[in-house]
DNA sequence: GTAGTTGCAAAGCTTTTGCCCCCTT
DNA sequence: AAGGGGGCAAAAGCTTTGCAACTAC
């Protein structure tokens, strides 16, 4: 465990957002500026494949991650502002789940995102 | 309307898979091989802003295409072969526009999919 | 001391673009 | 004839990697 692992883990760990690689690597710059982007992405990838942190893709050409949470979620896009939304819903993964099964298939894992416009821009 | 645009369309049109771009490609090539993929490219990007065809991303690094359907349909992807079923759901989908709007939010568009194991190797 | 990690720069991959020629209309 | 479209190769944008130097234990 080196001090530039220490510090790109407690970027990820402090990012409420969900942030890319640059952005990571910007936070941990100014943490401690002797970093570099290939140790950045080196770490991002070491966490993604031990199941600390979880991949996100809105379409933007740039992978963003998150700390795997507690309680599974899912994101809203609001396109207008970028802004992301957190929000569970059981009812939609035990439909998928079903959805799944009739097909003959075992449910690993899934990705939903909503893409929306608040309600007073959407006309 | 050029030669090559005819091609690229009609090969995905007769596509049923998903293909991306080098397959679109290598599919217009035995049909005629004087198409470049830059234009395959080109003509692809071009459908895609006329939203005649949609693109999708299975997290593999390539974008991936299909003609835009009558009715919607999202993709349940088989982990162990790489196959892509189709399937609809209405009710997810209602549960979906419950929770665009709860957050305050229009359902603009979504993304769905559901990552599998047949059932008799999820064990 | 040794195995694992970092920095840097170069290379890889997919996708886009500049430029000039060519085809379509 | 005019103007959009195509081919080629170079460039762009994100991510990975080779290699030598360095660190943590």
């Amino acid at each position: 465990m080196t001090e530039q692992r220490r510090v790109v883990a407690r970027v990820l760990s402090d990012s409420k957002d969900h942030p890319d690689v640059e952005t990571v690597y910007q936070r941990a710059s100014e943490i401690d500026d002797r970093i570099s982007i290939a140790t950045v992405y080196r770490t991002i990838r070491l966490f993604e494949e031990a199941s600390i942190i979880e991949r996100l893709d809105f379409g933007t050409g740039r992978a963003r991650y998150e700390e795997i949470p507690e309680k599974h979620h899912d994101h809203l896009v609001d396109m207008r502002s970028g802004k992301i939304i957190e929000f569970e819903c059981k009812d939609i993964e035990t439909y998928q789940k079903a959805v799944a099964k009739k097909h003959g298939y075992e449910l690993v894992g899934h990705r939903l995102e909503l893409y929306c416009l608040p309600m007073d821009d959407a006309k």
